[in-house]
DNA sequence: TAAAGCACGC
DNA sequence: GACGTACGTGCTTTAA
């Protein structure tokens, strides 16, 4: 057998593993995280890999052979918290319990140790395997080396070896050094060239392989600018060179025969296990599984695992679910399913339903009902597998969603704690959560977690059911929610196209003009620094070019774009910003963003749109949000041109509801003069303007206008007194006069809002059309501004949760028709008060006059609701 | 990994 | 009169 040493730069894995964990302490007050995240790490390794030899090596002291090249090496570096460097004479205790060997050397670092002793292993064709967060060691990668470097805290890793370092990196082990010399590493403070970065030097280095190479041959490199800074900075990028090599043949005292590992005492480790308090661990020393206390208290639970779906199963009133461990279920794997019902309990292989007929007519079937978590989630999955669901009659997600939607958590087992049900443990106690979240090794111990999940669902049910009832919302589920949730289903399954060339050709230019823009500032700025830093860009703006400071945050100066934009005029650089921000914006998360998520072989994009979240009853979107692409500024807008049809010769349609908000106030709050502007189509800012300065339509301003928008704004979103100030850049004395006014001129909205706080305070809810609820429990607050905001809720939820229920009827009938006429055209989005479909050439007449007639026709008020609708070849040109 | 600051939509 | 002020999602930087 081959041996196999594992190599541990201590302090890096040390450094790692204290700022993982929260800084706890032991009994005795001593601080253990690091030295706890170190031991779960060497255990772990231990048990893995059962290595023949093992070193961790430590750095020694504050001045290193490196010091006399430069002084400044690591310069710069924050001073180790006292809580990290008081835990390493006892990591060194540890690794003594252990009985690992650890060993450091003055004047040379670990990488030095790391790097000659894997030399001489290699040579003796040892196994090696280096562990570290530290990117240097990647130079040591060659075919009996490979090098794991933490990646999120410390358990997730990734592993290096010669292939997994090109695919990676772009570049051979040898040219990390190359790579190094020419980006610099900032937190060892070492220069390399400025101005040089990742993407640079990895571009250089496929051209000219070494930084020697390149110098040799100056004149052929691209880009006066670039070829500038290479020559100016020639020495700084030799000398980070030969900072960052790993010295291989340090004079170190130890051989590899030294490294042999042969076990421990388990007492020993006890001991010391127990004299850190680290208790959890105890019983990973004698090979003990780590039984949890809390699987104890819970009741005992039996099931089938099921290995051929057979009828019998089923009893038609069946609670069923699919398990996966992470949210993005378009493309996450499932890990299995159940059924729960009167008969029994069952978990079903994954694979056993995929080649179930059987499996599939029942779920086919809509004479079979089924309860389920998450009807869109659901219907995604078996939609993955050619399974079209129907027949889901309650969904406790939503239920819960509806019967309180200020509830942050609405998972299985947070639902059922709320309803007096313990009987299941929560996700994170049965996977883990963050970098070590997993399937347990025991697979029965995921099977019954995810058997208890549905048995929740089948036990839930009734309650849940008998709570919307008591609050009249049932309807609101088995009506409004549930039916949308299948249609969201299918839209976010159907995906929208894209035109990733278009989205590739847009980046190219946006990433010229911000080159020329960064170019500007830096000129303007007189040095250069990071513009994404408002933290690096206020001290230059407030301090260097000594502009007037307007606002502050907590942590310095306010860099905001409404900050800038009073500034415009006093400085060519705050233009220059403004630009930047947006052009930046604009390629990272719309561009770049947008890239990320594009499914390569059908170059669609497939969101997500939580039905469950908000406060007010709006669908919110997300992975990636498809309801915040750019239209108010033409360069943004342009996004939209790469979303196309998916389909040769289809167009995009979109239909918006006008005003639908003011609408459901002039509704609700019956306000005549409101009313009455609608039924007569009037423009309703001009109108309000009217109403609010006192004068004829002809001698409204623009200004006037304006004005009055914003104060619709302001009704529309709730927004205070002195949002209307920022907003319309007045003093708050002179919005709230605005507010006034505005109720003068409309004393029934001026009524409805005093009613609707009133009504608020009395039941501690208010609700909207649908009967949607929000509960408002701070309407009685002594703290004015947690009243204030309440207040302003309650007048405000009605209005906008109304306007939800109404598009998410007209989605819900709009679906029904194109179904029952069997139109080809399909909804692909909608964003709060328009829908998006994708149409063939042929359909587009009789599309367009149908969605505009059902999103007209989704509710009867008391004033007529309008939609405007376009289509075009893209998104852009629907407009 | 989490928080802060910023910017996009309705 | 102070208080810190629509709802969402996602990017980058920074500090821990």
């Amino acid at each position: 057998m081959t041996n196999k040493l594992i190599l541990i730069d201590g302090n890096s894995i040390a450094y790692r593993a204290f700022f993982a964990l929260p800084l706890l302490n032991n009994d005795k007050g001593v601080y253990t995280n690091a030295v706890y995240g170190f031991t779960t790490m060497l255990l772990r390794i231990l048990e893995e890999e059962q290595p023949s030899h093992m070193l961790v090596a430590f750095d020694a002291g504050k001045t290193t052979f490196r010091h006399e090249t430069y002084k400044d090496y690591k310069g710069g570096r924050e001073k180790t918290a006292s809580e990290l460097s008081e835990q390493f004479p006892i990591l060194r205790e540890l690794l003594d319990a252990l009985a690992i060997k650890h060993y450091q050397l003055t004047n040379y670092e670990a990488d030095d140790i790391i790097g000659t002793i894997a030399k001489q292993a290699k040579d003796k064709d040892f196994e090696v395997k280096v562990i570290s967060g530290d990117k240097d060691l990647l130079q040591l990668v060659s075919e009996k080396v490979d090098v794991r470097l933490t990646k999120k805290g410390i358990s997730e890793v990734m592993t290096y070896t010669p292939e997994t370092l090109k695919e990676d990196m772009e570049v051979t082990a040898e040219q990390i050094l190359d790579l190094k010399a020419l980006m610099g590493d900032k937190s060892d403070n070492i220069p390399g060239v400025p101005g040089v970065g990742q993407k640079t030097a990895v571009k250089l280095l496929k051209q000219f392989e070494t930084v020697e190479n390149l110098y040799d041959h100056l004149d052929e490199v691209s880009g006066k600018k670039l070829k500038e800074k290479l020559e100016n900075n020639k020495e700084e990028a030799f000398m980070s060179k030969q900072l960052v090599t790993i010295n291989q043949d340090s004079p170190i005292e130890i051989t590899t025969d030294d490294t042999k590992y042969q076990g421990y005492q388990e007492k020993n480790v006890k001991d010391f296990f127990k004299e850190l308090g680290f208790n959890s661990l105890l019983n990973r020393i004698d090979g003990e599984e780590e039984e949890t206390e809390e699987v104890q208290a819970l009741e005992e639970i039996e099931f089938q695992v099921i290995s051929e779906v057979t009828e019998d199963i089923f009893t038609g009133i069946d609670a069923f679910e699919i398990e996966i461990l992470n949210e993005s279920y378009h493309t996450e794997k499932m890990i299995g399913a159940s059924i729960v019902n009167e008969k029994g309990k069952y978990f079903i292989p994954i694979n056993v339903i995929e080649e179930s007929e059987v499996f599939k007519k029942w779920a086919e079937n809509d004479q079979q009902k089924k309860y389920v978590f998450d009807a869109k989630k659901i219907t995604v999955l078996l939609n993955r597998l050619s399974i079209a669901i129907k027949g889901i009659s309650f969904d406790i997600l939503l239920a819960s969603y509806l019967i309180n939607p200020s509830e942050n958590n609405h998972d299985v087992p947070a639902i059922s704690h709320r309803f007096n049900e313990k009987n299941i443990l929560f996700d994170e106690e049965v996977y883990g959560k963050g970098a070590k979240k997993g399937l347990p090794t025991e697979e029965k111990k995921w099977q019954e977690h995810i058997v208890r999940k549905t048995n929740m669902i089948y036990q839930l049910k009734g309650q849940m059911e008998q709570a919307l009832e008591e609050n009249k919302q049932l309807s609101l589920l088995m009506d409004l929610e549930l039916p949308l949730a299948l249609v969201l289903g299918e839209m976010e399954a159907t995906g929208v196209k894209v035109d990733v060339q278009r989205l590739k050709d847009m980046g190219e230019e946006l990433k010229e003009r911000l080159d020329t823009l960064e170019k500007e500032i830096y000129e303007l700025a007189g040095e250069t620094f990071n513009i994404n830093s408002p933290k690096q860009l206020g001290p230059i703006l407030f301090e260097k070019l000594e502009l007037p400071v307007v606002k502050k945050t907590k942590t310095g100066y306010s860099t905001a774009a409404d900050v800038l934009e009073q500034l415009q005029g006093k400085h060519a650089i705050i233009d220059k910003l403004l630009l930047y921000r947006q052009l930046k914006k604009l390629d990272s998360t719309y561009v770049a963003g947008l890239l990320k998520v594009i499914h390569k072989d059908s170059s669609k994009i497939h969101t997500r749109f939580n039905q469950a979240l908000t406060q007010t009853g709006r669908l919110s979107s997300i992975d990636p949000n498809l309801q915040n692409i750019p239209i108010r500024i033409e360069e943004g807008r342009k996004i939209r041109q790469a979303f196309v049809p998916s389909k040769k010769g289809w167009k995009m349609i979109a239909a918006d509801y006008s005003q639908i908000e003011l609408r459901v106030l002039a509704h609700i709050a019956n306000d005549e003069k409101l009313q009455a502007a609608f039924k007569e189509d009037k423009d309703i800012h001009t109108q309000t303007a009217m109403d609010v300065f006192h004068v004829k339509e002809e001698d409204v301003t623009s200004n006037m206008r304006r004005q009055a928008k914003a104060v619709n704004f302001g009704i529309v979103y709730g927004i205070s007194d002195y949002g209307l100030s920022q907003s319309l850049g007045i003093t708050r004395k002179e919005a709230k006069t605005f507010i006034s006014r505005y109720l003068d001129s409309y004393p029934g909205v001026q009524e409805y809002m005093k009613e609707i706080v009133q009504e608020a305070k009395q039941n501690g809810y208010v609700t909207t059309i649908m009967n949607r609820r929000r509960y408002l429990p701070e309407i009685t607050s002594r703290n004015f501004n947690q009243r204030s905001f309440a207040e302003r809720t309650a007048m405000n939820t009605p209005i906008q949760g109304s306007a939800a229920d109404i598009i998410k009827l007209a989605m819900i009938e709009l679906d029904h028709q194109l179904k029952k006429e069997k139109y080809q055209a399909t909804l692909l989005l909608q964003v709060h008060d328009e829908l998006i479909l994708e149409v063939p050439e042929e359909e587009l007449a009789d599309i367009s006059k149908l969605v505009v007639d059902v999103m007209e026709r989704a509710i009867e008020l008391s004033v007529p609701l309008k939609v405007d609708v376009e289509y075009g070849e893209t998104w852009y040109d629907a407009k």
